[in-house]
DNA sequence: TGTATATTTGTGCCCGCACACGAAAGATAT
DNA sequence: ATATCTTTCGTGTGCGGGCACAAATATACA
């Protein structure tokens, strides 16, 4: 009478199937040499005592090196995706003995070429993974087609496209992010009847359709529930510090009964340094993502609200979906939406995204 | 010229101290039986090479068994503990090449003798870490002082407790988290003048001292915001939903113009509920917590807006604190304040805790 | 100087698994 | 019947590190 361990092992399927170690490995590795009797008797047993293998062994034994790169927007340090970054270095270090490693490529946001120029370096680096943030989605299918046709799995951070599905997408559902702010808005507004949105343009480029989205989804909310509110909008270019006050001091000279404003991207400090510069305290302002600037405004009073989006747990989570996929042969769920957080100077203090 | 390889190993130390491995294995775990010449030269190099033990071989090659006992009150299936068991066991389940295996005990928080009880059965089976929730903070001590003294690690989840502090707590400032959920209320109650606190006692028993001070967090706000407002005061029973409902009929009864409402506890569904069968559209309610039945509720409109603060997280993050610290030698943060999630009906479907 | 005893160091095996190599058994050809 | 090839299978080695034991060196004492 034989007591099995608690944690099968190979060796363990081995003496019941009344094989050897060899065959077993053959068998849970799909190689070929196995007489179709011995198959079935050890895939039975298998089965049987759902036998899970010890993934660190095994990757001890294998000592395969693993190579992802990502493809993220060009940022300044402190922007939005620092905060991506940092997620993808944290699950790097994590799985750091599985021998994986990460690089990370970058592209101009507001020039199409840079996008196909990166893919392509990427492409002639043949990685075993890649995670892209397709903020331009138009472009991104020539590139995933390829990668597909190299069979190395890519990753969708921060925006979805629809075309071919990738391994995993991590990212908010902005539609419903903007559905929510606008709520949220007009709990703050209290039945005021004008609303403005802050957009950022350059050259004519929003440079993201999360923003977009966001927008669409705010309208929605509003005209359902607020359609005799009148929403104003305002192109800034975040650019020269002056400029932009400038354009906010004209602004608020033409509408000075505006109280209630939002920003669908990043940089709704802009905004708020404005406010707090010119000791506008009456103004009821939301913005998206932690930035170190959004958070000080948010914080001192001239932002009241910020939705996030944990951008680190989406660099995580995507590293993590590479792994899982390729190393723990694990099924990754492909449609990853990411919760909508909001934040306020209460709650700041105790978010963060582990 | 020897290249070293990306991840030093041992036999790298070994080679550069021209020492053998297990002279460099004994001055990492701190054994004795080494020269103070050789210990100080390998030391040099593990610091200067910042030599990181492959935890997965050394977990493979030590072959140690860790058994952790957690202690939480019972409760029934989906209940608030319940998501924390299923942190716990997902969390185990990440470890389980680790040879981790749990134990969830149980206590009745409304009988102290009970956890006592409880606590005197786990100090005999010895574990190698403990997770407790302490939500009846003075009889904690006495356990927690037996564990110290048997050097066995302990978590605290849910309720923090001053005494000593343990290896490490997760859970929501609870007094925080009523300062916003009072924030909250009034962004809704719109300069309303009366609000309701929905209790629960059980034989006088409040049964976790959470509840308690997300009130005090609750009553500061409103004394520094709206101290005028007039706070009234329901105990429910949440045994009987009849008498529950007769209670609520009652209170409507003698307070008709009251139009807002918190629970501090998570049973916010049976006011929910209540409101719903009454047809009751005009009253905001808050509540705590994920549960299907306040869930429900939240998307069906009778309670406006839900706290959360992650259960799963907190049970998963209690078992890889003791993992980080037993298993992996790393520091342990102390205090680890979850998140105040704020979920609506439009950003309900988004949540989850992973 | 030799022997006994500490102290310090090196070696080998094992953990669970992957993979290469070679042995054994069966099939086919001559 | 023997040689050759193919299919099927078992064994051995190594991944990085823990630990027991043996070996080597140092120290004590006669």
């Amino acid at each position: 009478m034989n007591k099995l361990p608690e944690r099968i092992r190979i060796k363990d399927i081995a003496r019941l199937a009344d094989v050897s170690v060899g065959t077993v490995d053959r068998v849970i590795h799909g190689r070929s040499g196995v007489s179709e009797a011995s198959k079935k008797r050890v895939e039975e047993i298998l089965k049987q005592l759902d036998y899970q293998p010890n993934m660190y062994a095994s990757a001890l034994a294998s000592n395969k090196k693993y190579t992802f790169i990502c493809l993220l927007p060009e940022h300044l340090e402190g922007e939005y995706w620092t905060a991506v970054e940092l997620g993808i270095h944290e699950a790097i270090a994590t799985y750091s003995d599985f021998n994986t490693s990460v690089k990370i490529n970058y592209y101009d946001p507001y020039d199409y070429h840079s996008f196909v120029d990166a893919s392509e370096a990427i492409l002639t680096l043949q990685p075993d993974g890649v995670m892209v943030a397709p903020t331009a989605p138009q472009y991104t299918k020539g590139f995933t087609d390829r990668l597909q046709a190299l069979n190395i799995p890519y990753i969708y951070i921060d925006s979805n496209i629809k075309d071919v599905p990738p391994l995993a997408f991590f990212g908010q559902n902005s539609r419903q992010s903007g559905y929510f702010a606008a709520r949220m808005m007009m709990l703050l507004a209290r039945g005021e009847k004008e609303i403005v949105i802050f957009r950022k343009i350059h050259e004519g480029i929003v440079g993201s359709n999360q923003q977009e989205n966001r927008e669409i989804g705010f309208r929605q909310y509003m005209e359902e529930h607020h359609p005799s509110c009148n929403i104003l909008e305002l192109d800034l270019h975040a650019e020269r510090n002056d400029e932009d006050n400038e354009m906010l001091d004209e602004f608020f000279r033409a509408h000075p009964t505006v109280k209630n404003g939002i920003t669908f991207n990043s940089k709704a400090y802009i905004v708020g340094e404005y406010l707090q510069s010119r000791g506008k305290k009456d103004f009821n302002l939301i913005g998206y993502d932690l930035l170190e600037r959004n958070v000080t405004c948010l914080k001192e009073g001239s932002i009241s609200f910020l939705i996030a989006q944990q951008p680190e747990l989406q660099g995580a989570n995507g590293i993590k979906a590479l792994c899982d996929h390729l190393i723990f042969k694990k099924d990754v769920t492909c449609i990853n939406y990411m919760p909508i957080d909001l934040l306020t100077v209460e709650t700041i203090d105790y978010y963060h995204s582990k």
